[in-house]
DNA sequence: ATCGATTATGAAAACGTTTTCAAGCAGACT
DNA sequence: AGTCTGCTTGAAAACGTTTTCATAATCGAT
């Protein structure tokens, strides 16, 4: 803070010019024995290191990326960010974080911020991936990004995700397997992420193709990353007409329905089957291990960096939506459906 | 990235010099309302924003601050960093984050790295708080930082933390309480956390004050975030004198034990009690919920960043530990101890 | 011995800002 | 009319680098 060691004190202790010692220290070019050893003699004395800001000035490459995410407490987007870190230290870039706390409105402004951060790519979940005014800036400055757990419609945009509504339908084919005619669809933030409304329609899709009709839908509300009161969670799973499973739009939603359901009486899966989407690792520890579909998060991570990484130095990469293999996880949070009792409530 | 406008083009189209639009922007010193209007214009017009390279180099301030902490996975750190970052920002300041997955033997080269970034302060977790390179070096470079999680015995240093040992003491308090007398603490990396170490030693005094044995310890090896594979670690616990309880030194692990404990027919809290240290929300969700010691996790982020921004402005703060408030967390993953049959194994 | 070729070095420009300093200019006062 | 004051503006320096260009020095070859 008070005492910044610039190259010239390098310099001036090595005597001789400050040229000389930005070649010493990137190797840029030839230098004799000698004055390559005052010169790191002097730097090794001083303590020096080079400044990224200057330098950054110069050779107009920051070496630093954004991650733009909802939140960092969903253990999804955490890993996938510890991904995303590991990749970009491993190409020595670093990472600057925002979250939006899913306010999709704050992206453009974030966006901007990092912009003139003079980051030279970002990676990023938005709300909505074909209708957002933070991609449309960044297209306009011509900056790279990545999307992670979007799929967006436009072919002209990177973007590593799984097939969520694939996965969706997977999964509630294990229900309609099960014999589950009645399914819930719980909804979290359908305004503020565009995967859980595809979720919602892989779900329709298993349904319809079971000749089942549209699932109820429940849309909980959330104050930062955790669902609503239990207890208001609790009236609204008993407003629903009778669902033998909820099909939850991610694990966290999930474990929050089934404390919910235990607290008013229903057993999981006794009476009600519950099921999550994303595969968080917590899940697998629970009783009922939670079933759910398994996104490989910090693989994401790591896929949307290295992408990231090629279209930072122009390297020639195809634009679209990667996907990822998901994964069906089973668990005893779902069981076969309770036998239907004739004309019943 | 290709059509970088800066400061010069802004003052071409407003037609005045460079000072002046950078006048206008700051609101530095008076313009006219003629001029002003132009610039504005300008701005708008081409999209400008102010690089905060070339501010950052002329001002000496990046308005950035650095993040260490050992991983993002866990929800203890995940929901400080969010706690920071909603601070950070609300002060205009932007976050570099690393992650040192538990390798303390990298803090040193990450501070490094952060160092050359330029960041005006940092707030990290690291191994062992008084014994760090890592540290030093930031006290050499005169740059200012608050620790998170670590108490660190030496009175000049900044930290946020809870008392992990008065925690400890309470919650192994609270097993005694129960009747327990065969208490085992399950260590997650000794090594690489002194938190651990502390919760251990709180773990001792509680025992040792009701006249029992020290308890036996179990170490857990980790991969990365995850204690190790559930067989091994029930393998582990079946080698255990048939404590009556398991302290964990964190939640993660609790969690890891439940489920261990579970695989080898053991029921919590029938056969055995185990409660955790942290307090993470999920803790809640589950059945039988967690017993713990809650950290306000969010807050404790929000003050540390709260007590960097002050350093950061040359505030004048007191030095040491804040030891914020921690909380008992009942659960249902203990109970009363199981009767003592005589002289049994 | 002289010449060209090669190598090591330094001076200076450039990157995008902020800020100091001086100057221009209007109006107000003597 | 002349001086002073106050306000607005521009030129230029500075921040810490990298890099271009030129120069000095070394060397082998004729």
């Amino acid at each position: 803070m008070s005492e910044p060691v610039s190259i010239h004190m390098v310099a001036a202790r090595a005597g001789c010019s400050i040229a000389t010692v930005s070649r010493v220290i990137n190797g840029t070019a030839q230098t004799s024995a000698e004055v390559r050893e005052r010169v790191e003699e002097a730097v090794s004395a001083l303590a020096y290191r080079p400044s990224e800001i200057g330098r950054s000035l110069k050779t107009r490459k920051t070496r630093t990326i954004g991650i733009v995410v909802p939140s960092f407490t969903n253990p999804v987007f955490a890993s996938s960010i510890a991904g995303v870190e590991e990749v970009a230290r491993a190409h020595s870039r670093t990472v600057l974080l925002t979250a939006t706390e899913y306010h999709g409105e704050r992206e453009e402004e974030i966006v901007e911020t990092l912009l003139a951060k003079q980051v030279e790519g970002l990676v990023l979940t938005v709300a909505d991936a074909d209708n957002s005014r933070a991609l449309d800036r960044l297209d306009a400055a011509k900056v790279p990004y990545v999307l992670l757990y979007n799929q967006p419609a436009r072919a002209d945009r990177y973007a590593v995700s799984v097939d969520n509504i694939a996965g969706a339908r997977e999964l509630v084919g294990q229900l309609i397997a099960l014999g589950h005619k009645r399914i819930a669809f719980v909804a979290g933030r359908f305004r503020t992420s565009d995967r859980s409304l595809l979720r919602y329609q892989g779900c329709v899709e298993a349904m319809d193709e079971a000749g089942l009709p549209k699932p109820e839908v429940l849309e909980v509300d959330y104050a930062g990353d955790q669902p609503e009161e239990p207890d208001v969670l609790a009236t609204k799973l008993r407003g629903l007409n009778a669902p033998t499973a909820l099909f939850c739009s991610n694990d966290l939603l999930a474990l929050a329905v089934i404390a919910a359901s235990r607290s008013i009486g229903m057993k999981v899966p006794g009476d009600v089957s519950v099921a999550g989407f994303d595969g968080i690792s917590i899940g697998t520890m629970i009783e009922p291990s939670l079933a759910s579909i398994a996104q490989p998060t910090r693989a994401m991570g790591t896929e949307a960096m290295e992408i990231l990484h090629a279209l930072c130095q122009a390297a020639p990469v195809e634009p679209g939506v990667r996907l990822l293999q998901h994964q069906f996880r089973p668990g005893g949070s779902i069981a076969a459906a309770p036998v239907e009792s004739k004309g019943g409530t």
